[in-house]
DNA sequence: TGTTAGATGATATAATATAACATACCAACA
DNA sequence: TGTTGGTATGTTATATTATATCATCTAACA
């Protein structure tokens, strides 16, 4: 068991079926989900919280995967570009989606502390960023909302 | 005349303000509102886009006001920290608050081809994500919203 | 006039990310 | 089968962004 979500969750489930869904989506597009690929967006499900390409490159290296930077950058690019992880602009580091089954508005609740993730449901007031966006002649392309603060676990700990 | 909000406006009383604005709040919060960071403030207003840390340094530098990163980032930090900058994570770089005035959650639309960036008035869906926040268990800090796109000055070049 | 807290100066280095070019793999097709 | 073209990977180097650390200065105040 491990957290998502901030909650206990099955964590096992939780890979396996994030593997199955990206999985499924790839082969569906013809997109090729490459051995080392497979591994970055493995790593991430395991880890469930935001992890640096630093950190990520560390894992594959240990597993004999390539050890330079442009190796960890470029899964992690195909990954996010395709919706398959997130980067977390504010810390610079990645996490897998949630739900890559769906197109969406990312939504993240970060823990300053811990920097465990969770991929929230609630989008930004699409309503009235749309308008205000189409008044200022703005033509929005994608959008991107982290709200930061402690979570649950951490808060027990303080 | 510049473009803010991606709208024509003049852009002289907009240094003007911005600056008596935050003068205001420093004296009135007791903050000291050096040299430094009064200028960096004023590089900000002027460009009236985002700016990296290294080029906001670059003008400092011509200025004769100190050319190491940690000057940059130190009147950059006291800026933020009282809200009258902001980061944008997205670009890793830095704007002048539009309305330096009132503490809220600052949305962003930021183009991608010319990092022109407007504030929007129109902040994140609050009621849901508190809601969604509160079913997780998760105490909400700050919340950012940054939008990605083309502004109309850019739509009109393609 | 000391003392102190905050601001700045200066050096070094950490952390994050990409450019550029070589090589390997694999699928399509002549 | 051999060639070709596209994509992925390997590798080196370097660019970009950010911070740690310690010394020095300055302004306000006891």
């Amino acid at each position: 068991m491990s957290n998502i979500g901030f909650s206990d969750h099955n964590h096992h489930n939780c890979i396996v079926d994030g593997m199955a869904a990206v999985e499924a989506q790839c082969s569906e597009s013809g997109l090729k989900f490459t051995p080392i690929r497979r591994r970055v967006l493995e790593i991430l499900l395991e880890e469930h919280r935001a992890l640096g390409a630093y950190e990520i490159l560390d894992i594959l290296r240990k597993d004999g995967m390539g050890s330079q930077p442009p190796v960890a950058y470029r899964a992690l690019d195909f990954l996010s570009q395709n919706g398959f992880v997130h980067k977390i602009e504010r810390l610079n580091a990645f996490v897998a989606c949630s739900h890559p089954d769906s197109s969406h508005a990312p939504t993240f609740m970060i823990c300053r502390l811990c920097h465990s993730v969770a991929e929230g449901v609630a989008g930004p007031d699409m309503g009235e960023l749309t308008q205000s966006a189409s008044e200022a002649g703005f033509q929005i392309e994608q959008v991107v909302v982290e709200a930061e603060g402690i979570c649950p676990k951490c808060q027990d700990t303080v």
